[in-house]
RNA sequence: GCCUGGGUAACUCAGCCUGGAUAGAGUGCCAGCCUUCUAAGCUGGAAGUCGCAGGUUCAAAUCCUGUCCCGGGCGCCA
């Protein structure tokens, strides 16, 4: 519509024979923020200077030139050096229901895409380590990026890839065999955790213990201990098995998994044949590449004793990205904390001559943190997810209790752990992955307002008045648009456009809150206006089930699962 | 010191890329609304020198420069 908008202006100018192909005009033409204005705007600013006219002046003339009003718009008013389009909203409004009734799940969806084969790399916990409340930022992000990828035409390789060797494990190792080895091992998300904490809190006050941190290091570097090699198989498997119940929760899953033991092998020969080919020195015993530009510093590749550093794997593993699934855009969605070390890694791969270096592409995301500081798996200063997840269940089952006496039980746990899951991803969700977020417990516990549940709230209403109405028939025309009826239906309009955004910045929160205006024009819609039994219930019917139904996607695209009943 | 992200209402944020019509939400606070499709809702109100100072422009929260404050990073953790 907005194109058609652009097509009237450059007649109109045309016809007052100035010669203006500005590209820029297309960005120029604007949506209003008070509607009551008008659908789209003009505004003449930008055309005074060549014109050599008062802005108001040339909104009066183009507004000659257009002369009626042309097909699908209802008016074009001037309003001080606006150019103000008025389209017909039923007209605009049939005719999206029925795109809408007609596509259904797949409203919004486009191929522009192409199939272009594309890996998101998300989420990323280690093992050994805590999976806590800051690890679900990125792993809702990575999902939604992934489902709007899709969304957008794209065939997408959901990647995982986990840290399962390096120091981390050798501290895990050293402190389970120095203090815990009675205790059965645990698949226990927690149990493992408070290891490595204590490991973390208890090497620096002991003489000999990073000496034997170390040992234990280049001992599964080599493999050559045949106890220690089992022991980390085991607690690996472990770590990775409490992961299942968490992706399952979070709705996501992945299609290759990565592990840092897969490529530190290669990492290593990398390393060695950019020292070939000169990209690379040893200084120090250490492997590492110094950059031209300054401003990325020194990279370390391999350590002095030989043992290989992430950077390295990073290496590895672009390269068997590329070569083994045959992608040709590779998301990574990591910790901005590492933005220097994406940067190397980029910066590496040009230099190799990597041909799809150019290919890669990093969002960063920033932390979670405590209203006390930092989140850390190190100290253990966090919030774990299962601890967290469990208070808020309880607390949500209360909500529902309350506002349902006879719900059953499984069906209490179901509803429980939706509005928890949709409560923390939209949390995460709706705020720009560049800002950190200062995770507060009982914020997170407040379910109004702008809120996962809000969403959810919204589309059980809508369901509520579907579920109780009689069958429906054809969308008839007798009707009027009023206000609320037109916001809605210009909001469900902005859909795609939206998709788009999102897609190109790759950036959910401009759909996260697109979802929430959406769910508040419908709320002050259901308060305002009757639905069933209404003269109008016809087209309000349909209009009910149309935002319901774009509200589905919206939230499908967010990874945040629909309930019909709250 | 250098690089990087942020500074918008009491609090948490959107808007900034792509400059335009009185700067928007939510929370909290104040005042209302449940015999009517779920009150996790709706309506109204108070609340802002858009960190500060310059500059560009007909027009700056938005672009440029400087500066202050906070977070993150800067060679053998990931």
């Amino acid at each position: 519509m907005d194109e058609t908008v652009l097509e009237i202006v450059k007649k109109a100018v045309k016809k007052l024979s100035i010669n203006i192909d500005d590209p820029r005009l297309k960005s120029i033409i604007e949506i209003p923020k008070d509607r009551s204005k008008g659908d789209f705007a003009f505004p003449c600013f930008s055309l005074a200077g060549t014109m050599k006219m008062p802005p108001h002046e040339i909104a009066v003339s183009l507004r000659e030139a257009i002369g009626n009003p042309p097909a699908d718009f209802k008016d074009v008013v001037v309003e001080g050096a606006y150019l103000n389009f008025f389209i017909d909203r039923k007209k605009l409004a049939i005719n999206l229901i029925k795109e809408i009734e007609g596509k259904k799940n797949n409203f919004g969806r486009s191929e522009a895409g192409n199939g272009k084969n594309t890996m998101i790399e998300f989420s990323q916990p280690n093992t050994h380590k805590a999976f806590h409340v800051g690890h679900i930022r990125g792993t809702a992000i990575g999902e939604s990026l992934a489902r709007i990828s899709e969304f957008s035409g794209e065939k997408v390789i959901r990647a995982n890839y986990s840290g399962d060797t390096g120091m981390h494990i050798a501290k895990w190792i050293w402190c389970y065999r120095k203090y815990h080895s009675r205790e059965k091992l645990k698949n226990s998300e927690k149990w493992i955790a408070s290891i490595y904490v204590e490991a973390v809190k208890k090497i620096p006050k002991l003489k000999k213990a990073q000496d034997e941190v170390e040992e234990i290091n280049r001992k599964l570097d080599s493999k050559e201990d045949p106890e220690i090699n089992k022991l980390w198989e085991k607690t690996r498997a472990l770590s990775i098995e409490s992961w299942k119940k968490i992706y399952q929760e979070l709705d996501t899953h992945f299609d290759v998994h990565f592990f840092e033991s897969d490529v530190e092998k290669r990492g290593r020969e990398i390393a060695n044949e950019l020292i070939k080919r000169k990209i690379a020195k040893v200084d120090e015993g250490a492997t590492i590449i110094k950059f031209e530009d300054e401003n990325l510093g020194t990279w370390v590749l391999l350590r002095k004793d030989g043992t290989v550093l992430y950077s390295a794997k990073d290496l590895a593993l672009a390269e068997m990205k590329f070569n083994k699934y045959k992608i040709e855009k590779s998301i990574y969605i990591i910790g901005a904390e590492q933005s220097l070390h994406i940067a190397q890694l980029f910066r590496t791969l040009e230099l190799m001559k990597f041909k799809n270096a150019d290919k890669c592409r990093f969002i960063p995301v920033s932390e979670v943190r405590l209203p006390t500081g930092k989140m850390s798996s190190r100290t253990g200063d966090n919030i774990l997810y299962s601890e967290f997840m469990e208070e808020m269940v309880k607390f949500a089952k209360k909500g529902i209790k309350a506002r349902d006496k006879k719900v059953s039980k499984p069906e209490l746990e179901k509803r429980a752990l939706a509005i928890s899951i949709a409560a923390i991803k939209y949390s995460m969700l709706k705020q720009s992955s560049n800002r950190n977020i200062i995770f507060s417990k009982e914020e997170s516990f407040n379910f109004e307002g702008n809120t996962g549940p809000y969403l959810l709230y919204s589309y059980a209403r809508a369901s509520s008045i579907i579920n109780k109405s009689k069958f429906l028939g054809e969308l008839l025309q007798n009707f009027d648009l009023d206000e609320k009826e037109a916001e809605m239906v210009l909001k469900m309009k902005e859909f795609k456009n939206i998709i788009e955004k999102a897609h190109e910045d790759l950036n959910p929160s401009v759909l996260a809150n697109y979802s929430y205006e959406l769910s508040k024009i419908f709320n002050e819609f259901y308060h305002s206006s009757e639905v069933l039994g209404s003269q109008k219930e016809n087209f309000r019917l349909h209009l009910v089930k149309a935002f319901s139904q774009v509200l589905e996607n919206s939230l499908y695209l967010l990874g945040i699962k629909i309930l019909e009943r709250m």
